[in-house]
DNA sequence: CGACCATTTGATATGGATCAAGCGATGTGG
DNA sequence: CCACATCGCTTGATCCATATCAAATGGTCG
C-alpha cells in the first residue's frame, strides 16, 4: 500500500530563487502574477518528492508540466491523496511554518519554485499580493470541501464525480486521459483499487463511458454520470 | 434525515454593523483585533439558521455563547457537518461572494456579526489584517484537512478521535459536555447515529469513556482513545 | 519471448447501514 | 400529581456495499 518513493538529491531540492523586486505594471501586463515572477521552474522526476509532510514550508510551487499528488499516510500506512495538481495549479502554499501534506510528482514534472518568504515579505508591502496568497488558501480550502462532500458519497457517485471532476479540468474535452494510477485514483476517493476498477466497467457497461485503455477515459453521457453525482 | 430549521425573520439577519475606522493601537492594546471591533453581537436561539448555503456572503461570524454547526445537504438528504464551532472561533469568512455552507445555532448563541465588505477594506489598507484573514482561512483550511483523514477511518478511530478532538477545545478538562446531538456527531463523522451510539457503549464497555449523561462524556483512559485514533 | 507490474475479474468476508423495537427523560394536559 | 405522548438515545436482528483474498489477463520493456 505504501508507495516507495525516490528522494532526490538535497541539492535538486533547494533552489536558488531568483530574487525579483515588486513588478506590478509588467504582472498584470503580461497575465502573469507577481508571484510567479519570483520563481525558478524545476524539474521532477517521477515518484520524486518534492517535499515532506512536516518539512518546512519554504517554498510553493506551481506546475507548469506533468502532474503532482499531495497525500498523507496514516501509522497504519493507509495513505489519503489530497489533490491532483495539474499545469496551472498552485500548491504547498502553507501560512504556517510546515507542509501539512507530502508531494510527489506522478509523471516527470516541471515546477515552478517560488521562495515564501519572498512573496510573504511583498504581500506586506502589496495589498493586491496579499490578496492572491489568500485566495489561493480560499481556493484551496473549497477544493477540500468538495473533496469531504466526495467522500461520504457511494462508490459509484464517488467515481462519477471523479471522473467529471476530471473533466472539468480539460474543459471542452469529451475524452480524458488520467495521468494517475488506479492506486492513486483508490487513494483520493478512498476506495480500494478493486473497487474503482469495478466501477468504471460497471459504467462503461450502462454504456456512460468507454475505457479504451486504462489510462484513457471517454465521457459517452455525461448526463448519467452527472445524474449519478448525486 | 432533514432537519427542520427555523428561519428566522429576516430582520433578524440584517444586522446593522457598527461601523469603526481602523483602529489598531486599541486592537493590540484589548488583545482584540481591529477586525473583532467592527462587530456587533446578535442572539440566534436553537436551531436558528445564521445564513444559507449560497447566499451572499455579507458577513462574517464570531461565537461568543453557544455553538454553531456548519453543513451541506446532497440532493437525497444526505447532511455533512462541517465543523462545530464553539466561543471564541470564527466562522462563514468567505473570500468568494457567497457561503459555501449553511451555518445554525446548535444551542442558543450569542453571535458577533461583522461586515465583510468592512474587513476587507481594512485589509486593504492594513496588511496585519491582511494577515490575519489569510491566516483564519489557512486554520479553516487544516481543519477541513484532518477532516478528511477521519472520513478515511474505521467507526471507532473516527468516534476516538471526535472525542479527543473536543477534549482538546476545552483544555484540561477530563469530562467533555456535548452541545450536540448524536445525529450531528453522526453528520460530523459520516456515520449513523446508530454506530455512534454502538461505538460510544463499546468504548465504555472497555473502560476508555464513561457516559454519565448522553451529553457528558467522561475520557476514563485518554492514551486507550489516542492509541485507536491510528 | 519472458518477466514484471498494473489492472481486471472472481469468491468470500465483514463493518457499518438499515429496519425495528425498547427505554428513559422531558413535557403536557387532565 | 399522574397518565400519556414525544423525543432522543440505545439495543437487537438482518442486510448489503465495499473490503479482502486470490487468480487471471494484459500491456510494457528488457
Amino acid at each position: 500500500m505504501l508507495h516507495q518513493t525516490m528522494v532526490n538529491p538535497v541539492s535538486m531540492r533547494q533552489p536558488t530563487a531568483r530574487f525579483t523586486r515588486s513588478v506590478p505594471a509588467l504582472a498584470s501586463q503580461s497575465g502573469l502574477s507577481a508571484i510567479e515572477l519570483m520563481g525558478a521552474p524545476m524539474p521532477f522526476a517521477r515518484n520524486a518528492e518534492i517535499y515532506g509532510e512536516n518539512e518546512p514550508a519554504e517554498y510553493l510551487y506551481k506546475v507548469i508540466s506533468g502532474t503532482v499528488r499531495t497525500y498523507k499516510v496514516l501509522n497504519d500506512g493507509r495513505r489519503q491523496i489530497g489533490f491532483f495538481y495539474l499545469p496551472g495549479d498552485v500548491f504547498g502554499l502553507e501560512v504556517g511554518a510546515r507542509h501539512s501534506f507530502s508531494a510527489e510528482a506522478i509523471a516527470d514534472c516541471k515546477v515552478l519554485v517560488i521562495r515564501r518568504s519572498n512573496v510573504i515579505a511583498l504581500a506586506a508591502r502589496e495589498s493586491d499580493v496579499a490578496r492572491q496568497l489568500w485566495e489561493m488558501t480560499a481556493t484551496e480550502l473549497r477544493r477540500v470541501q468538495d473533496h469531504i462532500m466526495l467522500l461520504i458519497k457511494t462508490a459509484q457517485e464517488r467515481v462519477a464525480g471523479f471522473l467529471l471532476e476530471m473533466a472539468a479540468r480539460s474543459p471542452g474535452a469529451t475524452e480524458i486521459e488520467l495521468p494517475m494510477s488506479r492506486q492513486d485514483i483508490a487513494d483520493y476517493l478512498g476506495l480500494t483499487i478493486e473497487t474503482v476498477s469495478r466501477t468504471l466497467t460497471q459504467l462503461e457497461n450502462s454504456a456512460a463511458i468507454a475505457v479504451p485503455t486504462s489510462r484513457r477515459i471517454v465521457l459517452r453521457n455525461r448526463a448519467a454520470l452527472t445524474r449519478m453525482n448525486a
